[in-house]
DNA sequence: CAGCATTAGTATATGCCTGATACTTTATCT
DNA sequence: AGATAAAGTATCAGGCATATACTAATGCTG
């Protein structure tokens, strides 16, 4: 017989329920510190710089002492991943269309802001309490909509889903494209070679594509951020689409 | 001047094109083999089992000889996405729609038989032979349509990620489960735990989802892979109807 | 007011890992 | 028969997560 209003100890730390026990030496340093710190951290260094000594030195005190307020790594991560989120804007929208349009924004915004956040290791379903508010805020978006909960949660990870992946793989790019001058001769001489290594006769469409337009493209003048945003849109247009056929069908 | 044939080591390693220059000591040892050890070991241990010392123990050799035929750990995880993912299976279908539909599942059945590709971190766009044998299967399933390129890409990678995602998040909920047998009863915990903490006042939406049917039905008669299967298609299918809409919009 | 239980933080150590460097071994080519 | 060059090995440095056993600082109890 578990107490009914038992809590797991992570699940604690994530909605910041630290009890700070009247009892023995007052603490110094709180889940709240570790995980800033760490956040910090991460928006300098990115995800691999984030380690225990690491963030135990920016505090001043031993890595040990993290074991104190923080489970494991892993714990930390997810940690880090709902405080680095924050809670969603206030999305005032005439339809459940546009609700969505702007939560997908948002969301991305977030990420482009932080990217390592696409590169954690997500460990189980959303349960932080900014997570939580951001699904909250998706299926008040629906919440019109005759849509059962199976197709909203369908439609929100999907679409939250497409942002992780658009992001990432363009801040990947970016990154590589940072890393040094002569990364954008490799580059070059990558997609080359690759293009030379796509074969016509066993890649015919491939082929096609690697040499097309959308590839060759040289010193083109739309900056890539403005590309990079009408990808995003397509896709999303896409997935919006799909949303949109399944609430007409379920409306009959 | 780079001659017009170079191709970067890791792109050569990648197709195949090993040397074996006709100088010096043979090699009894190839990128192929040191491939398919660490494959085999993901098999067993997961993604976290492959380290160097292992593979190469696995092989009869000392870690370092790894690195005369891999550059570096981050490279080896590459190859082994590519040798893992295998080639595209033959896909004869009546229409996109069917054929996307019946590519989606090949790549997940692909993606349950090796769970830990779903967690190899992507170092850039596809450009395994394996990787583009499936994008060529997925370009000529949609080349009947008049979508263009963008079009397809999107929709490609919209599906291909769709797949990842929903394999990646079934597969850490069954290795939890399969983790001891007391991971069952803290699970409940843990969802029950949640359940209190959404709290209705401020999360209206998600209180309802937490206490609805879809949370509670407690010892479901189907089994957790037909429930999986029916989730999975119904993102799927969504996604086609989207793909569908701009078919049919480029049609006009 | 003394000391005890309790909690915070520290010191130290283990066993891993990736990768650099310098070496030995084994083959071909001249 | 060497010279040459590549394959594989030995050793090592620098990090990391984390277990265990410690010291330090506080409120509670007598």
């Amino acid at each position: 017989m578990t107490s009914d209003d038992f809590v797991p100890a992570p699940l604690r730390r994530l909605w910041g329920m630290s009890e700070s026990s009247r009892l023995g030496r007052p603490a110094s340093l709180d889940v709240k510190a570790v995980v800033a710190a760490a956040v910090g951290i991460a928006d300098r260094d990115g995800l691999d710089g984030v380690t225990l000594p690491k963030v135990a030195k920016s505090l001043g005190f031993t890595s040990m002492s993290l074991y104190r307020h923080v489970g494991s790594k892993d714990e930390l991560l997810t940690l880090m991943a709902d405080a680095a989120l924050g809670p969603p804007p206030d999305i005032a929208a005439p339809d459940w269309r546009e609700g969505l349009r702007r939560w997908a924004f948002a969301h991305r915004a977030v990420l482009q802001r932080r990217p390592w956040l696409t590169r954690v290791p997500v460990a189980g379903p959303p349960s932080g309490p900014h997570q939580i508010a951001w699904m909250e805020a998706a299926l008040a978006i629906m919440s019109g909509t005759l849509l059962d909960w199976a197709h909203k949660i369908g439609a929100m990870s999907l679409i939250s889903g497409y942002v992780v992946q658009s992001v990432r793989q363009f801040s990947e790019l970016a990154e590589g494209r940072a890393e040094g001058q002569g990364q954008a001769d490799a580059e070059r001489d990558y997609g080359r070679a690759l293009a030379r290594l796509v074969n016509p006769d066993r890649f015919p469409e491939a082929a096609r594509l690697f040499s097309s337009t959308l590839f060759e493209a040289p010193p083109s003048t739309t900056p890539d951020a403005a590309i990079a945003d009408a990808d995003f849109s397509l896709g999303l247009e896409l997935i919006l689409d799909g949303i949109a056929v399944r609430i007409a069908r379920s409306n009959t």
